[in-house]
DNA sequence: ATTCATCTTCGAACCGGTTCGACTACTTTA
DNA sequence: TAAAGTAGTCGAACCGGTTCGAAGATGAAT
């Protein structure tokens, strides 16, 4: 591996002249800087990440978080994964995965060592133990998913509570006054994963000042669980002419469930939902829904934490709550 | 941020008798190491992994290679991903992961700064461009998926010519006679995905030599075309007692579709495919099918991969299929 | 003709570790 | 009792970059 040293050499320069050849921080006469390229080229040298990370601080790499759960819908979490890695190329920044059990160890470890410069949080939930380790990082961070204090931290989620408004507006528009709904299952409640009451309580609340009933059940989180569970959930509420369903798993299995049972979407039920299109599009999902938009909580979470990379300090606090959007697909009447 | 220096001179020594408490190249005092033990503590010091990297060569990194594809079924992927960041992480190394449409690019950029200190190479084709810059790279690199040219690289896939052979024997045992096979999308067959071929083409020869008929058709990528396309092919065979499903995308859909059509398994029509246990899991899929194994392979590209960056040139290049397991779920008479 | 700014380049210091060779103080061994 | 190890420590060099201050050359302003 040639060094810029080599090159100087080839190029009768100085190091530094090379550096700033590179970097244009100082200018170079035209001859030197021809002499400089043509050196490069003969001797395909490129930077060495390492030694600039040491002499500049800056690593260009972002630690990106996640665990696996079993009681998650992978699917869902690859979109999230793929929005963070594109938005931070774009930005010239290198993903550092981690996957560790152990998560406030893992931000621990690539902060202290200084192997990132900022860290993103995947599926954050309400008493995220991460966020100690965060908040003790001297790198910034960024979040997906709402926890209980935001203090010192960057918050990029949906409006779970105005999606699930949303959704019982549109049903109760039409005439519904029984509707069903299924959350995730019970463990991602007892996690914390506030998304999952956050929906809950904002569509019971909703149901309440109408005066209308809304049954909430939990969803399983594998097979043959899930098809048993929403069959389970529908002769219980033979009367129930709506469903909302708040969870990948089961969205992804009901139109088997329901062709199976014989009912009829939207004559004998209507169906709304939250996902994204793309997973819409990888099974067949033709429901109304809202869009949860990976993609662009990924981008943002990601563009934000780069603004607060180059100016620390100086960059707010930020919460914000991704504007639910409706996508009519004709499941409701 | 602490640096060895303020350890070393908490401790009252030199920064190499700190580095040598760190490492136990040479042995240290009781009480200088429980001096230094303190004044890490107090401080709270962590290695710099960047001046690590660059006084020792090693940067602790695997990279991690791969690309989205719109034909491509995003569960399958994430399971691969996730058995490579966990067998490197129990080695101590971490992952950076590189999902570029720029492929080649990516492991040029990656190699030759020295980001990392071996790559893995997910979903590799028959034409790879990626593996020309991987062989000009100083890093080692273990392939998940068999390019044409296996010359100077390791490669670790299922063997798909096998699995065609096992799931053929075993309808051929059970008397079928008539078969329809289900490929992967033509995309895949298209950008050089050899898997796709290799099972295809063992499994048509396998029954040309039994002498009896197979039925090969491309499966689609995204619905709704999956559940059309299954529909079609089903209607233009109906004589084919057994179906054969190499694709994941086709495999998820299937058990509706065959609900639709009224097809009771095995008593109408007998099913194999394969995937992985897991898979398996998340979708509700009680088919006789070969184990993909993603988390033996991942792990096993890793393995190898350390162990190819721990003694460079000493170990042979590698060629390593996976023996295919079948795993009776009854789906066949 | 002198002063001053600008352009271009160099040398040295620094980032934060690791590692080699040498030195001191004790033990062993002959 | 002299020679030979061995344990414990230090200083210096090195890894491969970046950046600051200085300095020579050139040209413009006074």
């Amino acid at each position: 591996m040639a060094t810029i040293g080599d090159v100087a050499r080839a190029a009768g320069v100085s190091r530094s002249t090379v550096s700033y050849a590179l970097s244009g921080k100082r200018s170079i006469s035209r001859e030197t800087r021809d002499r400089i390229d043509e050196a490069i080229k003969t001797l395909g040298f490129t930077v060495n990440a390492g030694a600039r990370a040491l002499a500049t601080s800056e690593t260009m790499v972002i630690g990106l978080l996640l665990e696996f759960h079993d009681d998650e819908f992978p699917p869902a979490m690859l979109q999230y994964i793929l929005a963070v890695s594109t938005a931070a190329r774009e930005k010239g920044y290198d993903i550092l995965m981690v996957t560790d059990a152990d998560g406030p160890g893992a931000v621990t470890r690539i902060t202290s060592s200084n192997m990132v410069d900022g860290v993103v949080l995947l599926d954050v939930t309400h008493d995220d133990p991460r966020l100690d380790a965060l908040r003790a990082a001297s790198q910034p961070g960024s979040l997906v998913g709402l926890p209980r204090d935001t203090q010192d931290v960057d918050v990029f989620d949906l409006d779970f509570g105005e999606a699930a408004r949303m959704l019982v507006d549109h049903l109760y528009g039409l005439g519904h006054r029984k509707i069903v709904l299924v959350s995730p299952p019970r463990h991602v409640f007892d996690r914390g994963g506030a998304y999952a009451w956050r929906f809950r309580d904002a569509a019971v609340e909703r149901a309440a000042r109408y005066g209308i009933h809304i049954y909430p059940y939990y969803g399983e989180s594998q097979q043959p669980g899930i098809s048993r569970s929403l069959n389970a959930i529908l002769d219980a509420r033979p009367d129930a002419t709506a469903l909302i369903v708040h969870n990948d798993a089961s969205i992804a299995v009901l139109p088997a469930v329901l062709h199976e049972r014989g009912v009829q979407v939207p004559r004998d039920l209507s169906v709304v939902s939250l996902y994204s299109q793309d997973f819409g599009r990888s099974f067949l999902l033709p429901y109304t829904a809202v869009e949860t938009s990976p993609d662009k909580l990924g981008r943002e979470a990601v563009q934000h934490l780069v603004r607060r990379i180059n100016d620390p300090g100086d960059s707010p606090t930020v919460a914000k709550f991704i504007e639910p959007e409706l996508t009519i697909r004709g499941s409701t009447a």
